[in-house]
DNA sequence: TGATAAGTGGGAATAAGTGGAACTTTTTGG
DNA sequence: CCAAAAAGTTCCACTTATTCCCACTTATCA
């Protein structure tokens, strides 16, 4: 399970350091191996273990292609899954297709999000955070399955 | 079940003794293990013994995540869930973004909640304990499910 | 007032993060 | 087709940060 928020730096050759919250999760898990693409809904990648991006492959690959919006998706998300390997000393090196994608620079924030991993640009993730916090804040009107839990 | 109001210290690495009071339940019911995120509603933290996040975080993961604002309070709330285990010496060590969520310097106020204990900074306690007063006073209007209460 | 437990602070060992250098591979131009 | 240059990748070393542990001070209770 991978949680919290971390902010960290990657390179001028656009290396990453994994925390080593996260890394040995990765380690037991999938040797190392990673899969990382985009999220369609936000300018962020997520970064799955690869064994747990094998079954979600799988499901995505399994939608009905031919309606348009669905093959869209499976274009996007299927087109820019890589795979990445951490280095010998807990680095995976980004793509510049995807540094493109999200927006990245040097400084990044690492969310844990249970099953896997998403990247932010630091910028945007204080953007769309503070956006959050609107919609979820004490003047906001939250949707029922919200006002419904005990916490 | 966490009650009372107490005023600590965090010291200038971040850490936070726990109070006699409060180690003995979450040792007995964790071995010290907990986790911390941030309430959305206001600038403060939560504090859950492990086995007690678990069952908050299984409701969680089953909002509907196709909802944007569902989406975004998941993104958050299991985002900054952090687990901490206390120190040999009874301390938590607080992660810096939860920190900065939570305004926190020095002062601290741990608020008791049953299942759960709140973390303020005691500048941010004190302005939110006085507005809640004005607002749940003799002339304020409370919800019905307040005026039904026996106390 | 003394003994015990709680809270606080500091320092040393270890691990993590960062940058650089060298080697390999690929690409381009002659 | 070969050679030279540039890009990419891996490995190593150094610096910085984190964690753990020990000792001291303050508070509490008998």
């Amino acid at each position: 399970m991978f949680r919290g928020v971390q902010h960290i730096n990657m390179d001028a050759k656009g290396r990453l350091a994994m925390p080593a919250r996260q890394r040995e999760p990765l380690h037991s898990q999938s040797d190392g191996q990673v899969v990382i693409t985009i999220d369609t809904q936000a300018a962020c990648l997520v970064i799955y273990p690869l064994p747990e991006w094998e079954r979600i492959e799988k499901d995505i690959q399994s939608l009905p292609a031919l309606k348009p919006a669905v093959k869209r998706f499976q274009r996007l998300v299927l087109g820019y899954a890589t795979d990445l390997e951490l280095d010998g000393n807990g680095r995976l090196l980004l793509p510049q297709p995807l540094r493109d994608y999200a927006q990245l620079d040097k400084k990044l924030v690492l969310v844990g999000q249970g099953n896997k991993l998403e990247l932010w640009s630091e910028a945007l993730w204080f953007a769309q955070r503070d956006q959050a916090l609107l919609d979820s804040g004490p003047e906001a009107e939250l949707p029922a399955e919200l006002m419904s839990l005990t916490l």
